[in-house]
Order: structure tokens, then sequence, then C-alpha cells
DNA sequence: TGAGTGCAAGTTCAAATGAACACAATGGTA
DNA sequence: TACCATTGTGTTCATTTGAACTTGCACTCA
């Protein structure tokens, strides 16, 4: 698809995108490789751009994206709880900041994505650890099955999504701990997309 | 730490960066805030600059640097397996990647990273299932109970790391599987430092 | 043989852009 | 009071930068 030099430059700009964080410009690129003239890297970013490797914001400087840039990496921010819904996510809630692209999230372009630190082992049935960070969105079209953060007594768990008999309900995977039958409305705050474990050096046991 | 104009001009900048892709030019945020000169931009730039939390590439075009860019996104390369050894890692094997901001890895400067798509349920006890990308560093020193990739029976498998009475072995997290003994040298390939699960929508069991 | 494409150089332009300097009002602090 | 940081306007300058037009060579394909 490109040629040899066509992708000698593509990986150039990525590796500057990457390094520098700036985008180099033609000049740059053209001292880069030792052209004598700037127009060869101009018909470059011609055949990058036809070839749909590169796109172009006209008459910018520095203005090129790549897949580096494309693969939009979401920073999404990570609370600790969220008391009294969506409303009060403000940036004192928040604990930090992880970023990931965005095809290793399920995350659709409508909902707000955002991240919860896991407390406690109520999930460790579904793989779910105390201290993951798992990744949800808050989405409408919540289904049977769906793992959410819902709110129940102020407070933000992560529980199983399920309905029997056309009532909602929220099961904890973990045996040691009850279902939960909301005697009024559920507030579903989000569902989860992904989830993201530091692993820890040492660890003390095995299992639980 | 930082006025609210100042806060604000920062906070442009980066959804500009996150949204577009390019950094904004000082006359792109001059008409975003509607002011009436250039200079007004420069001068927040400066105290952004002055108190750390812009960096500048001098008399070059939209090449301010913010904490988006600075918390480098490592650009992790994922295999689907590792057959002989860390010297076939080339360009072929690769199945993706995927992109982490370091602090959500727990990865040391020196080692090299790599991720890999889990096949199966052997380490189904340490809560890393089928489907699960694990990121791996190649590293030295392993530890016992350290979760490790290593080359058995020309294979790449996941399994833990466990010394027992001096001698290494390879453990599986499920009863079904066996140890395994290492007759001769055991090649480590890398040590467990993060993981990533891609949720899937809907789930067809509960448990396995 | 002619058309098309990739590659490279030379030249010139206009616009975009960072930067500098002068001036002024405000509010807090030593 | 004097000093300083913050905020804002107005003006000007020198580069930087993308872009356009031309010419030339080599190669492939019809």
């Amino acid at each position: 698809m490109l040629t040899e030099r066509q992708r000698g430059i593509l990986e150039f700009i990525q590796s500057e995108q990457r390094e520098k964080g700036i985008t180099p410009s033609t000049r740059e690129i053209q001292h880069h490789f030792g052209f004598a003239s700037q127009t060869s890297v101009m018909q470059y970013i011609d055949a990058l751009e036809r070839k749909g490797f590169l796109d172009r914001h006209a008459r910018k400087a520095r203005a090129l994206i790549t897949p580096v840039q494309k693969v939009r990496i979401t920073d999404i921010p990570i609370y600790g709880q969220i008391p009294a819904g969506m409303a009060t996510l403000t940036e004192q809630t928040i604990e930090g900041h992880i970023s990931l692209d965005t095809r290793s999230v399920n995350a659709s372009k409508n909902g707000r994505t955002f991240a919860l630190r896991v407390h406690g082992d109520s999930m460790i049935d579904a793989h779910i650890l105390d201290g993951d960070i798992v990744i949800l969105e808050d989405r409408k079209d919540v289904q049977n099955g769906d793992i959410v953060a819902a709110l129940i007594d102020g407070e933000t768990t992560l529980k199983r999504y399920v309905t029997e008999h056309g009532r909602p309900y929220l099961k904890a995977e973990n045996p040691l701990y009850p279902n939960l039958v909301p005697a009024r409305e559920l507030r579903i705050q989000g569902v989860l997309v992904s989830l993201v474990r530091k692993q820890i050096a040492a660890p003390r046991r095995k299992r639980g």
C-alpha cells in the first residue's frame, strides 16, 4: 500500500509526535531526510493523505493527524465514590486519571466514560478484585446481566444487574454478599465496559 | 496554584489537543476567549509555563506540551504467541497495540514492555480470563509468586512462578491444569505488571 | 510510444504565528 | 506608600510554515 519512502516519512512523523509531543513541520521533515527541497515532503504528505494514512488541517502549522492521534487516548477520570449522582462528579472528587486508547475500551461515542476504583471483594466471582479500576459508561440501555455501578444507601457499589420476572435487582458476585432488591427506584450510574488491573509486585496470598 | 482564568486557558488547550489532535495557536485561543489582543494569551502561556503546567518549544508553531502529552502513552505491542524467544518478536507477530499511560502500568524504565492475549482459563483462580490482555515486562528479577509468561514446549503460557526447596516450577491457577516442573532450563519471557479486560457486552454465563 | 506514478529539486508567495514593547487598571502585600 | 502579580489592549516585527508552480528523471503498464 505504501512505498518504502512513504512509510519512512509516516514513521518519522509518528515518532516525533510520540517522543517530542509535537508534529514536525515540513521543513523539519525535509532536513531529517536530507532533501534539498521542501516540495518533496509536500508530495509525500499528499500521497499519505490520499491513501488515508494521514489527516490534514489545511493551512495550519504542524497539523498532521496520524494514527497515533487518531486512536484517541481517552483521559478517563477516576472517582473514589459517586455519592449523589452524576451531577456531583466535580473535579474535586477525581482521584486520578487513566489513559486508554479507544479500542481497548468498549466505549461508544454517546455516553460519558469514567472510572471507579473497586473497594471490597463483592464481585470476586466476576473476577473483579479489590483495587481494580473499572471503566464505566453513563449509558441508558442497561441490559440483563450487565455489571453496573449503582447508588445504594448513598454509596456507589458495583453489582450485576439482573431482571427476573420483569423486576430488576442487583446481584453481588460473591455468595457472602446479599442480593439487593431496590425498594423504589434504581439509580444506575454506569455500565462496565472495561477493566484495568495494576498487578501488585509481591502477592501475599494466592486466593481470597 | 492557578487562577481561574489560567486554569480555563490550560483546559481549553488540553481539550483542543484531545478533540482535534492539534494544539491551538495563540490567536485561536485568543478568539475562543474573546480577547481583543493576542498578547493576553502570551501572558497566560508565560504564567502557565512559569508555574510548571506547560512546556514550550520556543519559536515553534502549536508547540505547547501539556500534561496530556506528558503522561507519555506507552504504545505496547500485543503478541499472540512468542514461540522461539524474544528474538522473534518481529513486527509480523504483532496482533495489535494497546495504549496506557505509564502510571497505569507498573512498568519500570529498564525492561521492555509487551502484551499478550490470554488463551484459555488456566489462570482463572488468579482472576485472569480468556481474552484478557496481560501487560508483561522483560525483566531479570523474577520472584517467587510472580505471574510470568514462559516458553513451554514451543508455546508461550501464563503461569505462576513458584520456588519450593530452591527449585522453581510453574503453577497453573486452575485445579484442572497440572503444575509444570521444568526438566532443564526455564525460559521466562516476562513478568506480569498489568492487565486490561475489555468487557463483553452480553455475558452468556455468569461463571465458568 | 504515450500516459501515469513516484521521486526530487528550485523558486516564490501569502498567511500563520510566536514574540516583543508600550500602556493601563486592579488588588493584594510588604 | 511602593512593589508585584494578574489581567487586558494596541501595535509591530521577524520567522515559520503551508502551499503553489515549474522542471526533470526513472519506472511501469497498456
